[in-house]
RNA sequence: GUGGGUGUAGCUCAGUUGGUUAGAGUACCGGAUUGUGGUUCCGGGUGUCGUGGGUUCGAGUCCCAUCUCCCACCCCA
């Protein structure tokens, strides 16, 4: 028979085991850290119902969001976490508490063309904050702060959340007179980074704004000291001083917030490009990998869940694109090798076939929170060493007819060779105490 | 979706102006070693040269198509 060749999609990412318990960590910390900030734990479906999903219809996310039939039902593949939260808050309004904070760790999936750091099925870590009617500025200030303490205790130090509230460009483009073109204004001026300023300047004289106009425009936003300059312009514009209001009450809680000065920027370029954000608008790039693009990015949307309710739901929330932050690590050789990905920390190596002693031992170790594995297969002694060694197990536990008599393991330490004749008991206190030294907290200095 | 590249062993790659049984390193498998692995030594090629056509006496090599993956754009985590 004609075999099929294997192949994962590209675009897919696929672990061996050893990267995959990286993965897990890395999850572990994030869903960790932001428990520690109050947030509950949901989970949503994978496959929506198309009409959900595509409530605010048109745009790239109907070019771009995987979508199929099963019989005459209209489905799709949920394209980011946020627009199901914002059905299922709406849905379950009357049981939630408010501030609904939730956090939510799950695969999304993008029907567009993979690259370097850019995939089609991807993790997201959101944290989101949903008000009833109204949601305090300080939520704004905290988003920030609990992805700079995950990042932190991943060991990431070197990244930067940039800033910049939406009100702010908006005003900006009233008083400069740019009124309809302001989409795509806003589109430009988001690439200012990375296709330079000349270039942008182009485009916005191609939407019809004045020379003049479009080099004050890109004065104000590349300003050294943003803050300052826009102060200058206060009272002229209303929507420009609510988000200049807004900006700076986040950015007063930050410290307080324990966000290192280093860890932040207000970036008057910032735009963001998902149109639902009214507000504060927030992006990060690893400042080593910024050519990979954002690791997390969110921001402030006046109404969440406008398509499916007519409650006024205003949220925060930002998210951590795992599965790029994990590329990007992985690729760079930053996770930490010591970190132990081996499945177990004992394996029992029977000499013999006599099974009995070996699950008996495996019994007494597990007992004592030892994760253990047996190896039953009729191999050879080197072929089972040669597992032990695969699967970076530190210790292995011979047993053969001599332990089985005396009720003892051979317990090898196979980083160093050593090995004692002990009893299971006293294998299991070794290990546990060796395993205490050996795993290091990931936190960063 | 648009544009540009790529494809030979599990992996990284070599393969001359088209020439006979397609190679190297590494990985892998077996043995040296029937109660103790990592080193060493010996043996083994595991391949429809992405796929399908075409040109030719002869194609891994040239041409066409197609698929795949990569890079850039669009957009985004």
């Amino acid at each position: 028979m004609e075999k099929i060749k294997p192949r994962t999609l590209s675009g897919f990412m696929e672990l061996l085991p050893g990267p995959q318990a990286q993965m897990d960590a890395v999850m572990r910390v994030l869903r960790e850290t932001y428990e520690l900030y109050g947030f509950t734990a949901l989970d949503t479906p994978a496959v929506e119902s198309a009409q959900v999903l595509l409530a605010k219809g048109g745009g790239e996310t109907e070019k771009q969001i995987y979508r199929f039939s099963k019989g005459d039902t209209d489905l799709a593949l949920r394209f980011d976490l946020t627009v199901p939260l914002a059905k299922y808050v709406a849905m379950n309004y009357g049981q939630l508490a408010f501030p609904f904070r939730r956090y939510q760790i799950g695969k999304v999936y993008r029907g567009e063309r993979a690259q370097r750091g850019r995939f089609r099925e991807f993790y997201q870590a959101d944290i989101d904050v949903i008000g009833d009617g109204a949601l305090d500025i300080a939520n704004d200030a905290e988003m920030p702060a609990v992805i700079c303490e995950a990042l932190r205790r991943l060991g990431i130090e070197r990244f930067c959340i940039r800033m910049n509230d939406r009100k702010i460009l908006n005003g900006l483009f009233a008083l400069l007179g740019v009124g309809e073109q302001a989409a795509a204004v806003l589109g430009a001026v988001d690439k200012l980074e990375k296709i330079g300023r000349e270039k942008v300047a182009a485009i916005l004289t191609e939407l019809g704004m004045g020379p003049d106009k479009a080099d004050q425009l890109l004065d104000i936003l590349t300003s050294a000291d943003p803050m300052a300059t826009l102060d200058a312009l206060a009272g002229k514009n209303e929507t420009l001083d609510a988000g200049l209001a807004e900006l700076r009450a986040v950015t007063a809680l930050l410290p307080g917030l324990g966000v290192p000065d280093h860890a932040w920027r207000v970036d008057l370029t910032i735009a963001r490009g998902l149109d639902y954000y009214t507000g504060m608008v927030y992006e990060t790039q690893l400042l080593d990998y910024p050519e990979v693009g954002s690791i997390c990015s969110g921001g402030r949307y006046d109404d969440l869940a406008g398509y499916y309710t007519s409650q006024k739901l205003p949220g925060v929330g930002l998210s951590i694109g795992v599965t790029r932050l994990f590329y990007i690590l992985q690729e760079q050789g930053l996770l930490n090798e010591e970190l132990p990905t081996a499945p177990c920390d004992a394996l029992i190596i029977p000499l013999g076939e006599d099974m009995d002693w070996a699950v008996r031992c495996a019994a007494a170790l597990r007992a004592e929170g030892v994760r253990t594995q047996v190896y039953a297969e009729r191999k050879k002694v080197k072929a089972k060493f040669a597992y032990a060694d695969k699967l970076a197990v530190p210790y292995a536990a011979v047993v053969g007819g001599d332990e089985a008599a005396s009720g003892t393991v051979g317990l090898k330490d196979l980083r160093t060779g050593q090995q004692v004749t002990v009893t299971p008991a006293e294998a299991a206190a070794i290990i546990l105490k060796s395993k205490a030294r050996l795993v290091k907290p990931v936190k960063g200095s």
